[in-house]
DNA sequence: AATCAGACCTGGACGC
DNA sequence: TGCGTCCAGGTCTGAT
């Protein structure tokens, strides 16, 4: 579900609730998420520590604490959280609460159970989750230039369209935004990367960090099951201009908008604007 | 090292 | 109403 603009929103959220308190327990309502859920890690690394700091490493969202320890949480798919007094009724797919000292609690809700919460010692090699070891560049970060993206597609076969969703070369983009920056770089999504010029590059690595910092600033993309902390939607999804689209026109030339598939997920593209 | 198909899990939309 | 099929924002695995 969420990818690197929705995992910011959301960072940034529970950046505003949590930063201060201390965690003061953690309860499972499922066995396993995508991985078997360690709560007696979770217990032991947490409960009684002060959250500090909460980033984001490409979808991923990290809730550091005072004790050196911190929480990696993937959405997955499905993932969200909220924030209410301790004791509220359950909702039908929250899986993990972490109560606070304030009275509130912390809550993970995930329908399909695709996602990853685990916790970890900061900065401790042996202790990372190799997810976070192997993550590529911020795309929004000054490493991520139309040169390094020119010499990471040099040889590629593979669509170019996989070589930005593969996590271990830039780190936050998914299926929804690989689509946009590509219609708005003007070039095809099946396009070989190999393939990709220099000056291309450039306009890919410039269109991913406008589209991302856009959806940012709308607070992210809701297609389904995607809300921010408070509950509200994400406002970028008036701005997709291909995404979901099939068979609708083009905004730029009028030519209909095509799906196809790439990589086994639904991809779209304008056949006239894009090359 | 790179690529590809399949797996994980639940629910909504659709057709009959 | 009820069934079946297809689809979904993400990783990870194992086979070539």
């Amino acid at each position: 579900m969420p990818e690197l603009p929705e995992a910011e929103t959301i960072a940034r959220g529970l950046s505003n609730q949590l930063v201060g308190w201390e965690i003061t327990g953690v309860k499972n309502l499922v066995p396993a998420l995508r991985n078997p859920l360690n709560l007696r890690k979770l217990q032991k690394d947490l409960v009684g520590a002060k959250v500090t700091e909460v980033t984001r490493r490409g979808k991923g969202i990290i809730v550091k604490l005072e004790n050196g320890k911190a929480v990696l949480m993937q959405l997955g798919m499905t993932g969200a959280c909220r924030i209410c007094p301790t004791g509220t009724k359950l909702l039908k797919h929250e899986r993990l609460i972490f109560h606070l000292d304030n009275g509130l609690d912390w809550r993970y809700e995930d329908i399909r159970k695709f996602g990853n919460v685990q916790s970890f010692t900061f900065g401790d090699e042996n202790d990372t989750p190799e997810f976070l070891r192997s993550l590529g560049v911020e795309p929004l970060g000054e490493d991520f230039s139309g040169k390094f993206l020119f010499e990471r597609t040099r040889k590629r076969i593979c669509a170019v369209k996989e070589l930005l969703l593969n996590q271990k070369i830039v780190a936050g983009i998914g299926n929804i935004y690989v689509s946009e920056l590509l219609y708005r770089a003007k070039v095809r999504p099946q396009r070989e990367a190999g393939t990709v010029t220099r000056r291309e590059a450039d306009l890919i690595v410039d269109e991913t960090k406008s589209v991302l910092l856009e959806s940012i600033a709308a607070g992210g993309t809701t297609i389904s099951d995607y809300k921010a902390l408070d509950g509200t939607a994400g406002k970028f999804e008036q701005d997709l201009r291909v995404y979901g689209k099939a068979g609708l026109a083009c905004a730029k030339c009028g030519k209909l908008i095509e799906k196809i598939t790439i990589g086994g997920r639904s991809t779209f593209y304008c056949p006239r604007c894009q090359r």
